[in-house]
DNA sequence: CAGATCATGTAATTTGTTACATGATTGT
DNA sequence: ACAATCATGTAACAAATTACATGATCTG
């Protein structure tokens, strides 16, 4: 297995709670990973291909009359071995990149208010997700003793929950910025 | 010239700025634009070669003595265009991935004190660059009426300077949160 | 004198994206 | 009736990383 692929990785974290089809696997990251990891089928297909043969998964059909048919996939104990060897190492190396900050980053190529334009749609693109991270607080918050998995995902969220009103506080301070530039 | 290529785009916006060898761009990213953006010579070579051939920049060479053969591109009237234009467009769309978030997310797989570990990695990792923000900052906002170049990289650094800290305050809220779950 | 910096690139590999291909069922 | 959802995958392409290859000069 290509040591590196963190595609492999997410597959076999999300089996490792319970089997899966592959199309769950996208609904899955669509629905509780999205706003810091995402895969297309592209991948999650293929992955599964590599995963099988290597033993890390094992594969079973269910056949049904009115629906296509699945193939499920479970985790085997190699497989979570494996998931928790990588889950031990150390994150060598997390680069992030934005592109608002590459478009602002060379702004003074442009008209002031094309930038406040870009500004402004990033910050409808985040204010939808920071909401969404507030209602999985809240949803979480009253089941977080419940069990240890609610509190990793509540971690996740908390994080989410503080970058993204990072980003809206950017937003207003950089606007006013820029306002005051034109006005001043 | 690929529509979709941002390396293209980076090294346009460079140049845009002044004329430079593809070592000096390099160097550019990775003290300017590293904390949202990054590019390796292997990428930066044969953009330049990509960009020339398409008449968006053009290049002239150094040759010395003493130092190896410089060779120094500069933007064309037509690739300030073609910057201009890419600037001018929105953000299509921007995916972050957070490998610190997909470690945590499959947390329930290790010891806690594992996860508090990476928790701990993270925080290493990101200390350093909320303090090289708050220099960058201080040191800008001196010179900030000076030029409205600096505006728009004030504008980056302070969005790095927020985003730092609300990671170093989660950091310190997550931590909490498990050690408190780890005890009671 | 050793390691960093200056300076160029190519080639191979790995990852990720997008388009294509198919088709039934379920909900509005 | 029309769109969305369920469900599988492949192929082509684009982008990014890593390793290889070379060699002089500057700094501690």
């Amino acid at each position: 297995m290509a040591k590196d692929n963190k595609t492999l990785y997410v597959i076999l974290g999300l089996l490792a709670h319970e089997e899966m089809t592959g199309y769950d696997i996208k609904k899955r990251i669509d629905s509780s990973l999205s706003f810091f990891w995402d895969a297309g089928f592209g991948q999650i297909y293929p992955s599964l291909g590599v995963l099988e043969s290597e033993g890390l998964v094992t594969k079973r059909t269910e056949v049904s009359e009115k629906r296509p048919t699945r193939i499920v996939y479970s985790i085997t104990e190699s497989g979570r071995q494996k998931l928790k060897q990588w889950l031990s190492t150390p994150v060598e190396k997390e680069s992030v990149r934005y592109e608002i900050l590459l478009r602002l980053f060379f702004g003074k190529q442009l008209p002031l208010e094309e930038n406040i334009k870009r500004i402004d749609e990033f910050k409808s693109r985040n204010q939808a997700s920071y909401e969404t991270m507030l209602q999985f607080k809240k949803e979480l918050s009253g089941i977080l003793s419940q069990s240890e998995d609610h509190l990793y995902i509540y971690l996740t969220v908390l994080f989410g929950e503080k970058v993204y009103k990072a980003y809206l506080d950017w937003v207003e301070e950089a606007t006013g910025i820029l306002e005051q530039y034109a006005d001043g």
